[in-house]
Order: structure tokens, then sequence, then C-alpha cells
DNA sequence: GAGTGGTCTAGACCACTGC
DNA sequence: CAGTGGTCTAGACCACTCG
């Protein structure tokens, strides 16, 4: 007769759904090691091979990161790889560059109908909205405009920006409890209006790149939701296609 | 002892080295299947699991397609899906639009400075130069400029790009034996000059999207070169961060 | 029903890390 | 040295496709 379950789901996969619980829950921090392999497997009840295929996907996916002879780690945006996954812009001469994030605003506001719609939240729910501006070798090169879910990041101000050493991301992490797991983004060119212009220091009119994004967390929730207008006279975005 | 093998490569790898071997000979074609899994385990003398492991890192490259049931098959560009591989543009408005290509020119040329560096040609070397018009729903939204080695694609004209039902990358695959596998986008934001502009009618010096892109096939050769221009009025550049 | 890929197991052994 | 992830094997069984 009839295979009645329409959604077969293997074992690993039940598995991988578990220790994302987990994490979810925060049973592990960003950064800290998660048990063996061999441990999970008697906990689940499975063998190792099953718990070590359900961590090939999150390694894949970038929730976990192994480290042979160490252990199984959950993934930061501390760590300076992060960095660059999210932020995908290279200068056209080549080479690496230090980079500066310089906070400009930050204030409350209610969410309309575009921002509620993207996070997620209900019409005139409360939102933060960040200005900042990004610095290459000390010549600005992005500025953004981060959208943010009132509720989810209460205490943050240009004071906490401003003191924090490292990413943004980097903040929400340790200070907030929310990891930026993946991101969509949109580009287009755009002129640059201009206070824009004066900000990164060129024409007014110009051509910008004008990226939107809106980043997930855990369970594909949206928590984030940004546009960036990026000078690409000596960067351009970079992107591999697989 | 010592290991004295400083470059240590696990089986599974030198298998894979071998599949890819034999897919770059050509001994199976775009589109139909390789042998299975255990044939081929038989074939090089390991395990099933072992074959397997390789082939599970040649899908993830998009270079085998795996069909439960079936058997596993040579990628092909004549797949739609690998369209959208390539071609990361999507409509404002959301939805599937039919697109069209519409060649323009192409002619013959010896390769410059950046054309022979890019393609790892030597200076002076033939290459062939295409110009072509994509449109979405009818209306023009991509000029692309494209750079080719003239020995590679010898028979390369406006009739067969004209004649060819199908992407560009298709027709190199069905004619020329060339399979593009990977490729590096350098994204950034320009003003239209007067000729182009009228292509894509826009006004002039308005702000589009300028997309580089390195192809390559086996063996990491460049293959192609491309600049494309995109009319960002009514689609977006689409990317998702992971 | 035969053939394919997909899952799961158990056990042996290798490579790397840190004490 | 013990403990971790990483590889390889052999065999059993499941899910899917097609004739």
């Amino acid at each position: 007769m009839a295979n009645e379950s329409p959604t077969f789901s293997p074992l690993y996969r039940q598995i991988k759904g578990l220790i994302l619980q987990a994490l979810e829950a925060g049973e592990w921090r960003p950064g800290e090691a998660i048990p063996s392999e061999t441990e999970l497997a008697a906990r689940f009840g499975v063998s190792q091979g099953t718990v070590r295929k359900a961590i090939d996907e999150m390694a894949a996916e970038n929730l976990l990161v192994r480290r042979q002879g160490k252990g199984t780690f959950v993934a930061t945006h501390s760590d300076p790889r992060a960095f660059f996954r999210f932020l995908r812009l290279i200068p056209l001469a080549g080479g690496i560059e230090q980079s500066n994030s310089i906070p400009l605003e930050c204030w409350r506001a209610k969410a309309g109908q575009e921002a509620s719609r993207i996070l997620g939240l209900k019409l005139g729910d409360p939102i933060i909205i960040v200005r900042r501006l990004l610095e290459f070798s000390g010549k600005p090169v992005v500025v953004d405009e981060i959208y943010l879910p009132g509720e989810t990041f209460a205490g943050l101000g240009l004071d906490v920006l401003k003191d924090y050493q490292g990413s943004v991301y980097s903040l929400f992490e340790t200070r907030f409890g929310v990891r930026m797991i993946r991101a969509e983004e949109r580009i287009r060119a755009v002129a640059a209006d201009r206070a824009n212009a004066e900000l990164l220091r060129v024409p007014e009119g110009s051509p910008l790149l004008s990226v939107e994004r809106v980043s997930y967390t855990y369970g594909d929730k949206p928590v984030e939701w940004r546009r960036g207008l990026y000078s690409t006279a000596e960067h351009c975005y970079y992107n591999e296609l697989g």
C-alpha cells in the first residue's frame, strides 16, 4: 500500500532541528564549543554519523564552525571572517583595508507601511533608526540607514554604538542576543542627493550603489532592514557566482 | 615517526579529481547521466560511500546534479535553473518575466593589455567581442559587451548568435564545448553615456549598474570577460548572503 | 521488480590539538 | 597521552523512478 507521509524527514534533519532549537534557546553561546559528536549522539540516541551529517549541514550554513582536534563551535560575528561575509565591498586596487564605523544619528520612530511589512511588525510599533558612516582607510565609502524593531533593541543609543569596538552585528549579538544568520540584498544604481554626496565627498548626482538589505535571525525572522549607499569611486561590490 | 605528507589529501578528494578529469575529457556530455555510484566505486576500487562523498562535493559545486531514483547527471546550462544562477536580476515588482537576448554586433580584435591579462592570453592574441541587448518583457534592461578568446570560439558570429535559441552559455556549451562553471562579478554604479542610454531608453547620465564578470571553466581557466550595464529602473540585482 | 540515489549504523583507523 | 573532528568501509534498509 501507500506511503502515508508526504513530508518525509530523515533522522539527521530532525537532529539538526534539535540542535538548532538548543542553539536558539541559547544553550551554547556564540563562540563557545558545543558538545562533541559522540556526546550528542548519546544524548539523542542516534549514531555518531547521523549527528555528523546534521552538523555538516549547519556548518555549510555558517551556523557552526568545525575545528579539527578542538571541537565544533557556535559561529559568531566577533570572528573577523564573518565581517566580510556581510560586507561585500573590496577596493578596486586590491589589498586589504582598515574599516571604521562612525555612528551619526540614532532615533526612535513608529513603523510605517514599509518598515512594518518588512520587519514583520504592526503599523505604529516602535522602531529604531540608525545612521552611520563607514570609512575605509580613513575615506568615507558607505552611508547606512538601519531600521530595527524597537522591542528587541530596547537599550540601543548613539552612546552604545560609539562605545562598542567591533562590527554592528557583533554588538547585536553580544548586547542584545540577536544573531544575524542570513540576509537578502537588492542592489540598484541611484544618483547621490545633496546630503549623502557631502557625506561621501562625491559630486551631487554621482552614481551610487543602493544596497537594500533584510537580515534574518533563527527561524527566518526578519530583524534588520538596512539601506546603504556605496560610493564605488575606489571600491566595488564583489560577488561570486557558483 | 613522521607524516611526510604536508599536503594530505583524503581518498574521496582524489576520486573527485578522477571524476573531474573524466568530465573535463568529455567522457560524459552535459545533461547525460554518469555511471551509478556502485559502478564508479568498482571502477576506482573504493567503497560506495567514498564515491558518494566525492559526488556530494561536486553536486554542491553545481558540477553534477543528483536525481533520486534516476541517477547523477552532468550539469548543463540548457537547464533553465542555471540561467538564474548567472543572471541575478529580478523585477522590482516581483513575478517572473520572459527574457530575450538580441545580438547587436560581433567582431574580431586583438587582445590589449587588460583583455590579455584577464583572459590569460598573450598581447595581440585574437579575441572576439560581442555586444548584445537583453530584454525583459519586451523592455531593454541590459547591454552586455562580451570578450572571448578567439581560438576557443573560432566559428562564432552574429548569425550563430541570432540563430541559437537559449542562453549564451548554453550555446557555448553545445557549440564550442566550453562549460562555464563559476564567475566573479565586480559591481559599480556608473552614469549612462549617450549610446547606452539610447539603447536602454533612459536619460543620458542616468545611474546604471556596471557589472564586470570573469567566467571560468574547468581548472579555473578564464574563458569570458564581460561588462554589463544594467538599468535598475524596474529591476534590481538580487543577492543572498549566507 | 530492478536499479538508482538517500539514510543509518557500527566499527576501525587517521589527523590534529592541547595538556 | 586523551579527546576531538575527519575518513573509510561494509552492509542493511528506505524512497524514488520507470518499464
